[in-house]
DNA sequence: CATAAATTTATAACGATTCTAAAGTAGAGT
DNA sequence: ACTCTACTTTAGAATCGTTATAAATTTATG
């Protein structure tokens, strides 16, 4: 079974159905050995470059939520201009590059365990982001 | 010394002009006894409603984004369609409650020390935030 | 093939933020 | 107090990432 046919399936069996635009998507983010984080502009552009055949931006907006919604992505908390995504849905925290204006992986082992010694009435906590902002040394 | 005088005297000891309008923003923001979180719209909101004289959308953008320099403000990194702004401008983390769309103070004694063991070349540690999101219990 | 539901698409709309350029104001010097 | 200049305010336009719309196309199913 080649990757087509596996991205399709798994698309199948999340309820979405394997669309050429959804398997070139799939592609361009989980074929690959690394995880990696991007805008909806940064694939906008990967797409552009590697085919002839474009997807609408609204396409790449609807896949991207649907991915996000099915758990396949991440939406990254940063305050930013623009949303940021993870292929690494795994916990895990965030160094921010304000040259670059980049993402790089926090593993959770990284990071000192977190203890949250203060409680909301009535709230449940949904997750702990660390993000940790960098800039050049000089 | 009233408030308004404390107040054009910070400002100009910070270089900026203390405008009316300014101040009307201090007094807004600064004077009163705990901190809190804001966005734009809310002070835009704030000020139509204690005054008839109201002040322009621009000059609201303007002056936060001077005290904000000033370090007088704190931006809040969450990835939301508004950006939030902080008057604590301490070190400190937040809890987001995502129903009510609002930010909560996380002291620093809240959150265990937080090591970071992972460094990268060229690069400095310039803030560490934790952000812990939560939602209703039910 | 027939049909219904899902999807894609181009384009419009939206909304937060920034830009522009003209009018107004504050502080310094005279 | 008058002048000058730099700073500030302002309304409105522009920008730009994102979302909504509605028509055309594609997919899944019988
Ligand atoms: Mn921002
Ligand atoms: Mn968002
Ligand atoms: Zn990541
Ligand atoms: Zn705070």
């Amino acid at each position: 079974m080649n990757n087509k046919d596996i991205f399709a399936e798994k698309l199948r069996s999340s309820g979405l159905r394997p669309t050429k635009q959804r398997i070139k998507i799939c592609k361009l983010l989980f074929d690959r050995k690394d995880t990696f984080h991007f805008t909806i502009n940064d694939l906008n552009n990967s797409i552009k470059s590697i085919t002839t055949e474009q997807i609408s931006l609204a396409t790449i907006y609807n896949t991207i939520h649907a991915f996000k919604n099915k758990g396949y992505l991440k939406e990254i908390s940063i305050n930013s201009d623009k949303t940021y995504f993870d292929t690494n849905v795994s916990n895990h925290h965030h160094f921010f590059d304000e040259n670059k204006r980049q993402l790089i992986d926090l593993d959770d082992k990284h990071v000192g365990k977190i203890k949250i010694k203060k409680t909301l009435p009535g709230k449940k906590i949904k997750s702990i982001e660390v993000l940790v902002k960098v800039v050049n040394n000089s």
